[in-house]
DNA sequence: CCAAAAGTGTTCATCGTACACCCATGT
DNA sequence: ACATGGGTGTACGATGAACACTTTTGG
């Protein structure tokens, strides 16, 4: 049963801003690639796709992830539905831009090779093609606001990583230096952390022990009113 | 120029959720209309349209805004895009929601009349249609963020209001008492408000002073790196 | 004169922030 | 033995929360 049938339809895309950081770096980054097609070919730009009739935007979105990375199970957040008509030089459409975070090392690189995609800094970004570049600060924007209130930065680490790692990881999404005594404590105090039997030995002499986090103790404190802030 | 003709396109619409408060009243409401067409004919649902070829969805969104309410400047921000294949049961639409603020007292009540649309108090909201009271939900915690962190209370408010006025808005959407020494002291400490010369005798014997939102301080602070925080 | 809403200060606990030294170990 | 990064405690100021009485005036 067809209702509305003689409203004009419009071209809906999905692009990714896909962050992605390696525990030994201190950097946080984001997958780029360079367009193989017209219009902008040759050109950085977000990996995207168009919305075919029988999938939902959520299922685009985590199509075009898993085409470029091999990885099922990503983190992902819409941003924001992107629809001035001028927006891209090759026709009217509709861009709904999601976000991802994953661990670097984790995914398939070649894959990634294969499509001309590369790690790029957040601070050394090229300049990217149509509106790209006011996706990614929005992802950048809503980035900072998550982190700081949702436990998502364990999403961009291995399930087994230390306090300066994850300490690395925050200065480099906020960029700014955090006191190590007062962001140890605060981060142990909410609990949700359980410390392993294990050092990590490659960053330092010394080494630093793993922790994990419980998932589980994070949603029973959820449900009794429990609100992650960093 | 014409690149990706071959891709299938997909009708896309906007909703809207409407937020409203009369200053002598103590509730949030929302503006729902009486669907009069199929699917659901007679249901209670948003505001919605299809978004044409030549406007943008912002522009799309403020259209419906206007065609219901006859008001131009109204506050609106983009919700969330919907886009599950069978959230429509009238065929495959994508729908971006938005949600608005504005003063009850300000529209035109003939036009909201015209439409078969009503102010509902949000605590004794119907069945809706489709997805729509998802995108209530979610429009309900977006506006419960923004009202603690952005000055956008004072836009369901007239430019002149009174503290107590304030206070009750501010309890409608959080549906919490609050501390009136508490909540006056905070306000006014930011320095944001302009007491006037002037009271407001209808609610009370004694009246309350009226202030003024002032936008332009408010942005000189921002400058500065102040946060609204309520 | 009284009912009803406006307006006003203080205390206490909590939290964020600033800050400097010792520890463990691979080379 | 030394360089490198890991790990620890305390003091102070700011902020949020709780709480009760006086003022004004229309009826």
């Amino acid at each position: 049963m067809e209702f509305y049938s003689s409203h004009p339809k419009l071209l809906v895309a999905v692009d990714s801003i896909i962050f992605g950081f390696n525990e030994y770096e201190h950097d946080l980054k984001l997958l780029l690639l360079k367009r193989n097609f017209e219009p902008e070919k040759g050109n950085w730009s977000l990996m995207g796709g168009f919305v075919s009739p029988n999938e939902s935007l959520d299922g685009a979105a985590q199509r075009i992830v898993s085409q470029l990375t091999g990885l099922d199970k990503v983190y992902m957040e819409q941003l924001y539905a992107f629809g001035n008509v001028e927006r891209d030089a090759g026709g009217r459409i509709v861009s709904v831009a999601y976000f991802s975070l994953l661990k670097i090392n984790d995914h398939d690189s070649e894959l990634v090779k294969q499509h001309g995609a590369h790690w790029v800094s957040v601070n050394e970004l090229p300049e990217l093609i149509f509106d790209h570049q006011e996706m990614v600060e929005k992802a950048l924007r809503k980035l900072r606001i998550r982190a700081r209130t949702q436990p998502i930065g364990f999403e961009l680490l291995p399930k087994k990583f230390t306090i300066p790692q994850l300490q690395r990881l925050y200065e480099s999404i906020y960029q700014v230096p955090f006191d190590k005594r007062n962001f140890r404590r605060k981060l142990l105090a909410m609990g949700l952390l359980e410390k392993l039997n294990e050092k990590e030995k490659e960053t330092s002499k010394k080494g630093a022990y793993y922790y994990r986090f419980n998932r589980q103790k994070y949603e029973e404190l959820i449900e009794k009113g429990f609100n992650f802030d960093l």
